[in-house]
DNA sequence: GGACCGTTATTTGTCTGACTATTAGAACCA
DNA sequence: TGGTTCTAATAGTCAGACAAATAACGGTCC
């Protein structure tokens, strides 16, 4: 079997990458994607164990392990006899951060994004205004600094950009909120995407900091109806201009 | 193997319960419940492969799909040498239907309902408000037969919960966002225990039909503010009713 | 002809035991 | 003291067998 290794055109199980570096890991993520992208509807029933770990090179055990945490994440469903099938979308956890990696790793469509978009219109605003009455000086002090790096990196590096979520996360965090918490890698999804689409029509790049600098003061103040506003202004703009990139 | 069953005094996972049927799936929820429960904090290092699947009686194999399921939750983490150990807190996917199952399986601490509840806040008016605007015409009909089943049966019997439960459901699915969608069963959970606590309590129980049928009567309208208005008040009036029986 | 019931084949589920890869921590050396 | 090598503990992977569940088939009886 070791000796079988690259042969047979097709299949292959792709091993880059530290993240995902375990074997099933790499299945998972990589049946997960095809999922996701639609390669596989739902309803499809996948090819059985003994014949997909043949044809991945991989023992039965490490196929049966991806299958499982794929199953964990609603994307798939087991059973004897009738075999794996493909979920009904309404199940998958879209909100799981490796699922929405997996949305991730092809482009995602515009709908999904416009999506996580709305979701992020309903929960920062709101997280904002939880933040202004929760936060402590820790968490302040996170936000200050992310605004500071996001200022002097800007947007364009990857050091600016993870400072932006970075602020998003704070304040999430700052809303003690477990539950409401554990969105905050679905909305830095869609931070990251409205920027990369902000940065395709680099045409006239928008200063983003103001609008940023107000949501943190208000929080600082502990103003409650100011945060949401501004935070709802921030997130506007971002929208607009999205959209504006996506014209051009 | 097979003979030493039942003995050994502890261990021995739970087998009952048709859901999590498989084996796997059944360890997964013990060990699952015993996380989120407290039993193993966050940093603790659980008995490793060998030792814990044979307290348990069970394959190595066995065992290692059930970590796999809880690893691909958020709940732990597994490396070589160190073992696998529970994640902080801040990875659990709390918004999981399953990891909140586990929850619910010993009684939920009073803080959390809590922060289920602002979850309920947030999200609910303003999917109401998108439901205004995007329902058809089955999804209304959804709703109306809840509502319909929720009051002939009331809440005391199983089906009028279910059915106050799918409505809230119906509502989430009628915004068209799957990943507002996905936050049905959080939703979902919160609404069943506000019930259960309202039932407790039980002095004078406040009919629920007038505010649902309101909410109901501006989906059906069309009326985005007004719906998130009626779905507002909805809330804050189970909260209080809540809150009311926590005190008697 | 149609409903019921056992049979069978297919697929996942579970078990066993061996070997490999990774890596934290100790021992060692410079 | 600081870095390096070694070692042992643990998860990771593999192979092959057997068990359990169950959908589909086929036969029986009304």
């Amino acid at each position: 079997m070791a000796k079988a290794r690259g042969e047979e055109g097709g299949g292959e199980v792709e091993r880059e990458e530290a993240s995902s570096g375990r074997l099933h890991g790499a299945i998972a993520r990589s049946l997960g994607a095809a999922i996701v992208s639609g390669k596989h509807q739902p309803g499809d029933v996948l090819t059985n164990e003994i014949e997909a770990s043949e044809r991945l090179q991989v023992s039965r055990s490490a196929y049966r392990e991806a299958i499982r945490i794929l199953a964990a994440k609603g994307l798939v469903e087991s059973r004897p006899k009738t075999g794996t099938r493909v979920s009904p979308r309404a199940r998958w956890r879209l909100l799981d951060p490796e699922v929405l990696s997996w949305f991730f790793e092809s482009e995602p469509s515009e709908s999904f994004l416009q999506e996580l978009y709305e979701l992020r219109m309903i929960v920062e605003p709101a997280a904002a205004a939880l933040a202004a009455k929760r936060r402590d000086e820790g968490q302040l002090e996170r936000m200050r600094a992310a605004l500071v790096t996001m200022q002097h990196e800007t947007l364009v590096t990857e050091a600016g950009q993870a400072a932006d979520r970075d602020f998003h996360d704070a304040v999430l965090e700052a809303t003690a909120n477990g539950p409401l918490f554990t969105l905050s890698s679905s909305i830095g999804a869609a931070v990251r995407w409205t920027t990369i689409f902000k940065q395709r029509g680099r045409g006239l790049a928008r200063d983003p900091m103001p609008e940023h600098w107000k949501v943190f003061d208000a929080i600082a103040a502990g103003r409650k109806d100011q945060a949401r506003e501004a935070m709802e202004r921030l997130v506007t703009l971002a929208l607009e201009d999205t959209r504006a990139s996506l014209k051009a």
